[in-house]
DNA sequence: TGCGGCTATTG
DNA sequence: CACAATAGCCGCAG
């Protein structure tokens, strides 16, 4: 159905029973126009009649459906148009929580949710081949023959490869084959029997939205604070190449002239090495914790640990990189991933995830604003508990340092308690925590089986999938021609990823519903965020707003916990202040 | 030119 | 120096 604008798109929807929550999928093009897909309807708003972002807007405020989509790219045109919807259900994120692993275009998300054979989907730009094959299909004669469907139930390579964006009523077609999508998904993620997959999946495909909206924001960073952190260390900005090589040597002869005569290349790690054998140290490398103990052994060292500190922040951190990623408006800007790895983490680029502290007291708040700054106390303990439903650990929560309660029961100290558990839920086999690992097995048996068991499946090269349902893969790979060591090594190495992927996978899954539900609660309070830290979120904020803020960051925690483990007893916390810049958190 | 190794930064 | 990540430079193979 073709419509003129938005208010006859959202009397159409309201007409076809669509209410708040809804499914409605959508399909955007700035040349073509809007393809909506609800309660078995398709509509289209052609391009010409109405600017595509006023429709999806007018849809948003008044019905506020969920909007779902094929991959984030939706959310990335949506959200560079100006408009910030409240959710959606992004087809790719889920399959990937499905299935794991790499990033897929549709024809695979389509294919893997109708459980097609994977080995008949298009791959690929269409060729010759396709297209004709394409076309000979439109013209079966059928009605819905020249749908993005093929015969055989796969889409038509045409399709996936941006066909759905020439005209209306394709763009309504698409969506329709998205919500279909999703609807399979939603009876696959029921089939996983963990009831808390389907919230999941919703949290996973909105923090694709929140990425799309970090990247588009940036950080505030005041240019003029950090080039000042960056000349004390390494000088004021070069203004040539020339220039720049002389920086570079007067660095360089601050080490040297402590082992005069030698002609050595700092970066060459082999180099650093035969120096320090010439003044007498022998090393097996040469990181700084290993020459942090032999400082006093010779000058070389300490100059050389300087060196590689400002050598970090002029190559690395230096007005490079505050060029690439600083923009004009004070806002540095990264590409964000909402999950990736191992576990389904966030990632981010442009240095915005390893930020050296230095630099954090450039990360200043605008005028007017505040940053409200959160993170969540021992998270991977305390999610531990949640998944593996241990008693014990889960009554060691109540505590705000849990350690303490740990160290009471296992009969050591504080610190020794939290190396033992860290070391449980890394995989550390060696040292004085595997010799405590014994006690902890006999505290808390249940938690410490259900790491054993993701050790085991790693071992084996079983896949495992996270408390929330996310497959975590695990596959042995190629181990052919291996010698009976290293095989043993990898499999142990394996092991250590599949325990951690358990709790970090766990954790990755809070954190993400805990920043989609502040995403959601903060917004009215003229609030976003603007830095998410695997464990730490920054909210950019009103000034005065600040306080309300923070205790709605405080308050989403357990709304998010209350949704992610529903029942549960593990008591989370989170420590919330409100600065003007990064650097005054109070450790 | 691509890739593994080394190093540093963060959670 | 365990688990995860990004990023830069060096040295070596192709």
């Amino acid at each position: 159905m073709l419509l003129a604008g938005g208010p006859q798109a959202v009397e159409e929807l309201r007409r076809a029973g669509v209410r708040r929550g809804a499914p409605v999928a959508l399909a955007v093009d700035a040349a073509a126009g809007v393809g909506m897909a609800a309660a078995g309807r398709r509509l289209a708003v052609p391009a010409a009649d109405a600017d595509p972002a006023s429709v999806v807007d007018e849809v948003e405020r008044v019905l506020r459906p969920r909007w779902v989509w094929w991959d984030a790219g939706t959310a990335v045109r949506l959200v560079a148009a100006g408009v910030r919807v409240a959710t959606c259900w992004d087809l790719a994120a889920v399959d990937r929580l499905l299935h794991g692993g790499w990033r897929v275009d549709p024809a695979v998300v389509w294919a893997r949710a109708q459980g097609l054979p994977l080995d008949a989907a298009p791959t690929g730009p269409p060729d010759l081949w396709s297209v004709a094959a394409d076309l000979d299909e439109d013209g079966g004669g059928d009605g819905a023959a020249d749908g993005p469907v093929r015969r055989d139930g796969h889409l038509k390579a045409t399709w996936v490869d941006g066909g759905w964006a020439a005209a209306p009523d394709r763009l309504a077609a698409w969506a329709a084959a998205a919500l279909a999508a999703a609807e399979r998904q939603q009876e696959r993620l029921r089939q996983l029997d963990r009831p808390v997959a389907a919230a999941v999946a919703r949290s996973e495909s909105t923090a694709e939205l929140l990425c799309a909206e970090l990247a588009a924001d940036g950080l505030p960073v005041d240019r003029a604070e950090a080039e000042r952190i960056i000349a004390a260390v390494v000088g004021p900005r070069a203004r040539s190449e020339a220039e720049a090589a002389a920086q570079r040597a007067r660095r360089d002869a601050e080490v040297l002239r402590h082992v005069p005569g030698l002609e050595v290349d700092l970066r060459s790690p082999g180099q650093v090495r035969s120096l320090l054998r010439r003044v007498g140290i022998e090393v097996a490398d040469t990181r700084a914790w290993r020459l942090e103990a032999l400082r006093d052994r010779h000058p070389v060292v300490e100059a050389l640990l300087a060196w590689r500190k400002a050598e970090r922040v002029a190559t690395t951190y230096g007005y490079g990189w505050l060029d690439r990623h600083l923009g004009a408006d004070g806002r540095l800007r990264g590409e964000w991933t909402a999950s990736d790895g191992a576990a389904g983490r966030m990632t981010a680029t442009a240095g915005l995830h390893n930020l050296p502290a230095e630099l954090r007291g450039a990360v200043v708040a605008e005028p007017g604003h505040v940053f409200v700054r959160a993170d969540l106390g021992q998270i991977e303990p305390r999610v531990l508990a949640a998944v593996s439903g241990d008693r014990a650990l889960a009554a060691a929560c109540a505590t705000d340092d849990l350690y303490a309660p740990v160290a009471r029961s296992l009969g050591v100290d504080r610190e020794t308690a939290k190396v033992a558990m860290l070391g449980a839920m890394y995989g550390q086999t060696t040292g004085r925590g595997a010799q405590v690992l014994r006690r902890l097995e006999a505290a808390y048996p249940v938690a410490m089986a259900y790491l054993a068991a993701g050790d085991e499946a790693g071992r084996m090269g079983r896949d495992v999938r996270t408390y929330g349902g996310r497959l975590v893969r695990l596959g042995a790979g190629d181990e052919r021609r291996l010698d009976e060591r290293e095989a043993r090594r990898r499999a142990a190495a394996r092991g250590r990823y599949g325990r951690n992927a358990l709790v970090q996978g766990a954790a990755a899954e809070l954190f993400k519903m805990w920043a989609v539900t502040v995403r959601a609660r903060a917004a009215p309070l003229g609030a976003r965020i603007v830095l998410c830290l695997h464990d730490e979120l920054l909210v950019h904020a009103p000034a005065d707003q600040g306080d309300e803020v923070a205790r709605v960051v405080a308050a989403c925690l357990d709304e998010a916990a209350g949704r992610w483990a529903p029942g549960t007893d593990v008591r989370f916390v989170v420590d919330v202040q409100v600065v003007r810049r990064w650097s005054d958190v109070r450790g």
